[in-house]
RNA sequence: GUGGAUGUAGCUCAGUGGUAGAGCCCCGGAUUGUGGCUCCGGUGGUCGUGGGUUCGAUCCCCAUCAUCCACCCCA
């Protein structure tokens, strides 16, 4: 409260602060992802959160929602147009073709990282927001389809998610087949144009497929009566799909195909998938990706096949905490809360504290400061997460000694040597 | 960009046209070196912001900002 009457200043709408008491489940998460990526050979990249304007418009599509209105778009101090990324498959491919990652190789790679878009912040959707993203470069069968599918399947597993979760599947086929049908889509459309809502006749021109995924009751009859976008894929796109589905069910994975699944980015082509939810309200999608074999070339690249992924980290966290999937031990604090009994020995606890460490590096010990009395100093030891309070008052500095308290179990303290500490304080903690 | 709801203590919320309260939290004490339970006391708010009506507004009116939810779109 500042008596200047100056404005308070707050983050910017739709961009949260990850305060401590949520950390711990953010770093839970984290984990699971990076030992998960390890086990399938997938590697990390990191790329920066700026990038050319151009190269998000040229991968994303110029008339998508996206890059019409949702960007951060800014002028260097150059003139360079540039732009906070709305999403990471387009930067890391321009790092992957940028240093030569895919010259007569194949790629894995993963990221993660905070992305931007102007939209109207709700549940589950921020205007920067966390993704953990998949990228595999230069395979072209199914196989590879399966194998980040399966990946991501596992993931849920690993997190307790999978009886909450659907993946929803279906197939664009090549962008030949999609440009056939849209234009056979649009005919159709055309011929019942009285029946299309505003938003509809808007998508006409600019996304017709999206169409198909309208939820307006009135379009209901039409649209199930529309040309089917699967009756429309080309032989290898269909061979292709059919090849995948196999190895989904012989992986056991459960699947249902929406022949309205269209995603938004332009760049998509034969496989694409959805894993979703009904436990978030309306932001139901958790992650979702496919196959994008045209836009290497598209950025200029030799033709290299594609398939990737994105999951929101925000929204999973959310559906990880609606369910009450975090376990507690994964919440982290201390071992050891570590107090003088007063000022006298402020010094001394500062100094056991710092042995203690160099002896004990797995140990987690907070070092009381900061004064007070001594309840408060007890409290502040309950308060900690910490099993053992370590009390070091005038006795125990004359004879070289600590008093072991155990804050959580049921024991007696007790008195122990301080040289005998670091041997016998790690198995105070298991038992 | 559109619609709806809500802004009172750090948090969760009551409340009234006569300048505010509870619970939790925090601090101190009951208990000179022992937390959690209990009891007592205390700190903390120009009632989102700006304007209007009024003798007087936290309350009524207008505007604005923010948050939440939904639409749109998307992870």
């Amino acid at each position: 409260m500042s008596k200047s009457g100056a404005k308070k200043i707050q983050a910017i709408r739709g961009m949260n602060d990850l305060l401590p008491s949520d950390s711990p489940r953010w770093q839970f998460f984290e984990a699971k992802v990076r030992t998960l990526m390890q086990r399938y050979g997938f590697d990390e990249i990191r790329m920066p959160i700026v990038e050319q304007t151009a190269l998000f418009a040229r991968s994303i599509g110029e008339v998508t929602d996206i890059v019409e209105k949702e960007m951060y778009t800014f002028e260097d101090r150059n003139g360079d147009s540039l732009t906070l990324r709305p999403e990471g498959t387009a930067s890391c491919l321009r790092a992957a073709m940028e240093h030569g990652l895919l010259y007569n190789q194949t790629q894995r790679l993963w990221y993660q990282g905070p992305m931007f878009r102007h939209e109207r912040p709700q549940k589950g959707r921020y205007r920067q927001f966390h993704q953990v993203g998949v990228e595999a470069y230069g395979f072209d069968g199914p196989d590879i389809d399966a194998e980040v599918i399966l990946l991501s399947a596992r993931l849920w597993q690993e997190l307790g998610l999978s009886e909450h979760v659907t993946l929803e599947l279906n197939s664009l086929g090549s962008l030949e087949a999609r440009a056939a049908y849209r234009e056979t889509l649009v005919a159709y459309f055309n011929e019942h144009r009285a029946l299309l809502d505003e938003d509809s006749l808007r998508r006409l021109e600019s996304n017709p497929l999206r169409i198909l995924d309208s939820k307006n009751p009135d379009m209901a009859a039409m649209l199930d009566a529309a040309p089917q976008l699967l009756e429309h894929l080309d032989d290898e796109s269909r061979e292709h799909f059919e090849a995948l589905k196999r190895m989904l069910e012989a992986a056991g994975v459960q699947y249902v195909i929406n022949p309205r699944l269209v995603r938004g980015l332009d760049y998509y082509s034969r496989t694409v998938f959805e894993w979703t939810t009904t436990a978030l309200g309306s932001q139901g999608t958790v992650c979702a990706g496919g196959r994008y074999d045209g836009l290497v070339e598209q950025l200029g690249g030799k033709p290299t096949p594609a398939v990737g992924f994105a999951m929101g980290i925000e929204r999973l966290i959310l559906l990880l905490d609606t369910l009450a999937l975090v376990p507690s031990e994964a919440l982290g604090g201390s071992d050891v809360y570590l107090l003088a009994l007063d000022d006298s020995a402020t010094t001394e606890a500062l100094t056991l504290a710092e042995r203690l460490r160099s002896e004990l590096p797995e140990l987690a010990l907070t070092l009381h400061c900061g004064g007070g009395s001594f309840k408060s100093r007890m409290k502040k030891a309950d308060k900690s997460s910490a099993r053992i309070a370590l009390l070091l008052g005038e006795d125990e500095v004359a004879s070289g000694s600590v008093t072991v308290k155990f804050l959580r179990d049921d024991r007696e303290q007790r008195q122990i040597n301080q040289r005998e500490l670091a041997t016998i304080l790690p198995e105070l903690l298991t038992r």
